[in-house]
DNA sequence: CAAATAGTGTCTGTTAGACACTATATG
DNA sequence: CATATAGTGTCTAACAGACACTATTTG
């Protein structure tokens, strides 16, 4: 390797393209909670490789146009599905020299929640795009190594129940506790006791009343809550049972 | 974009070298307890860019011998410092357009821990490799953003202490509980009651008493443990003060 | 009124904090 | 013996679990 005696003079000679890096990609896993069920958004790939199965609304990361990788996260979601999520959380970088038949990879997982909202295939890369419970992904074939992703954002979300409200982002701005509540047991795959639920919620003091009731109908209408600035970072010294 | 009747004829004509990728490293940030303090591996870089910098033991991804981002790692730490760590977890991925001269730039980081030894500067690309005291870092500069990774890697092994063992694996394999409580104490910034300290760890059955015992010269003599099998993974429920 | 769901009062159980105590080493 | 460090006994405080109770809505 040939030496420079100063750092501008190497930079001057330096082009990236001499060297072959993996391929790079970012892939959120967006959820939400609708229908007392937990989904996430997946898009039918409309291009080679693994064209016709369903996978994660990722992409490469464009040099230009991209500052960081959260800027990639975002840009596909609005590219693919037309969503902006208000909370999204790096996961968990998958890297191997076999997850993508083009060759080494490497993708930038993140974890988006946000309030449901009916959703459209944006681009021409993708033929569709659907939230599908989570439950159903067992019995499907999923692009590369996204069913693991999924599953690894599925795990990271469910600890994230034991000692913070963080699953409200994926409930609409206003909510009541007993949706939260039922959210966090989804998750958890268990019931919890609501007089603990509450309490916690409460003495932390998380949540604002916005003053309305909601009913659907049966029973005692229940407070509309909405999240507290940074209640999200608010994280419980003691975890709820497993 | 051409279009392919078949994902085989796609991956035929299909060459990485075609697309321009961000470069991509791994850095380990490989922390030790030794002499009542935490130090972090560094590596003087030899090389431009930063050169004469000290930095962390990372590189480049060798698509031919790596087959994935941890072996890249493992590979790094080897090569640059002969050193082979017993606990490596992923941390955090760091991409941007700036914060590598040469490029957009993504770097995969790994948090390693080993029990203290002495080491040195392994391949020409290095010139020296040293253990430094967490603490002195403030007043260096580093390569690259690797203050912010190490930062990065510090608070979430600070985050571990209040709810793992985690921290024994920067101990050597035999260590004393006053030795353990005292590691939690640097990571925490704070004294620990050591009732409460020790009680957790025997109630969780985490360690194993070699039936050793080891005195430095002052007062009563602590029991040597090691740790069981799995004792890195448990998690107590109710995390210490912060 | 009954049925359904929201929300509370209050007791128990677990586990960390505080801190005084005992134990075992050295000189 | 004094000093130093390891390790224990035990009370308190904080907070989640359990579960019965009250509150508010619809029909």
């Amino acid at each position: 390797m040939t030496q420079f005696d100063d750092e501008a003079s190497f930079l001057a000679q330096y082009n990236a393209r001499d060297f072959v890096a993996p391929l790079m990609t970012v892939d959120p896993v967006l959820f939400t909670y609708h229908e007392a069920s937990l989904k996430v958004l997946l898009v039918e790939r409309s291009n080679h490789p693994e064209r016709r199965l369903w996978g994660l609304p990722g992409g490469f990361v464009d040099m230009v146009s991209d500052q960081s990788l959260e800027d990639t996260a975002r840009r596909k979601l609005q590219e693919k599905t037309g969503i902006n999520a208000p909370y999204l959380e790096q996961l968990y970088t998958f890297g191997s020299a076999t997850r993508d038949k083009r060759g080494w990879s490497v993708t930038v997982a993140y974890t988006a929640l946000m309030a449901y909202q009916e959703c459209a295939a944006h681009i021409e890369t993708v033929r569709d795009a659907k939230w599908w419970e989570f439950e159903a992904l067992n019995d499907m074939t999923l692009a590369f190594d996204h069913r693991e992703i999924i599953q690894t954002a599925r795990e990271r979300l469910r600890q994230k129940a034991l000692y913070s409200i963080v699953p409200a982002y994926a409930l609409p701005e206003k909510f009541t506790l007993p949706e939260l509540q039922h959210l966090h047991e989804v998750l958890l795959g268990k019931a919890l006791q609501k007089k603990s639920f509450r309490r916690r919620i409460e003495e932390a003091a998380l949540l604002i009343a916005t003053g309305e009731k909601r009913s659907d109908g049966n029973g005692r209408p229940a407070v509309l809550y909405r999240m507290k600035e940074d209640a999200g970072r608010h994280m419980f010294v003691r975890n709820l049972e497993e």
